[in-house]
DNA sequence: TGCCAGGCCCTCTTTAGGGCCTT
């Protein structure tokens, strides 16, 4: 697979339409199911964090103060990935950050996010939950460090994407899965996944 | 004062409701 690039954000909340900020961010780009390079750095976006946030992450308010300003970071973030293709657990969430983030500083996201935990839920249907660290647990994936933290979060969302992609490898014999397959595997009704991934291997883009 | 996201997905559905998942 091509070499993409896995991102995880805290923030102060769950919406920047609601007004909340990126604490931090990481990125790993991930290589034939090897992290090959990361990124990751605190940011100050000049708000405090709430306690609960505190508390679910162990990011406080004097942590971010220190950190470089959240322009800095998302510049040095946006140029680390490029033009990689994106994945994220719960992208949609991500998403919505990573975008909000770089309109702040006048740059736009030009690749698509594919997304682990719409792949999870119809890969794995029958793992007990398809929450990040339940997944990993579930596939017994390393745990790379302390839950909910940024850097952690994505080394294990990549590990849970080289996992799906070996899933997909061995149970429809592909030789290759493209961050495309992801996305239309990811959109696929779940009770129609078997014939997306015939149609796929039909039209030959398996064999590339 | 009270409330505060949003996309996905299942089902006792589709003229809807509610749980999951992210922080």
């Amino acid at each position: 697979m091509e070499l993409v690039a896995v991102i995880d954000f805290e923030t102060t909340g769950l919406s920047p339409a609601q007004g909340d900020r990126a604490t931090e961010i990481a990125a790993v780009l991930l290589r034939d199911g090897k992290v090959v390079d990361h990124y990751q750095s605190l940011m100050n976006c000049g708000v405090a964090i709430p306690s609960y946030i505190e508390e679910l992450t162990g990011i406080s308010t004097a942590m971010v103060r220190q950190a470089p300003p959240a322009a800095e970071v998302m510049r040095q973030v946006a140029d680390f990935v490029g033009s990689h293709p994106l994945v994220a657990h719960n992208a949609s969430f991500d998403c919505k950050f990573w975008d909000a983030e770089l309109a702040r500083i006048d740059r736009r996201r030009h690749q698509e996010f594919a997304c682990s935990m719409l792949l999870a839920r119809r890969l794995l249907p029958q793992a007990p939950s398809h929450k990040l660290g339940v997944l990993v647990d579930f596939a017994r994936l390393p745990v790379a460090g302390r839950a909910h933290r940024a850097l952690a979060d994505a080394q294990m969302a990549a590990s849970l994407l080289s996992y799906l992609e070996d899933e997909l490898r061995r149970r429809y014999k592909l030789r290759e899965v493209s961050h495309e397959l992801l996305r239309k595997i990811q959109k696929a009704p779940r009770s129609q996944l078997d014939q997306c991934l015939e149609r796929h291997q039909r039209g030959g883009l398996a064999a590339r």
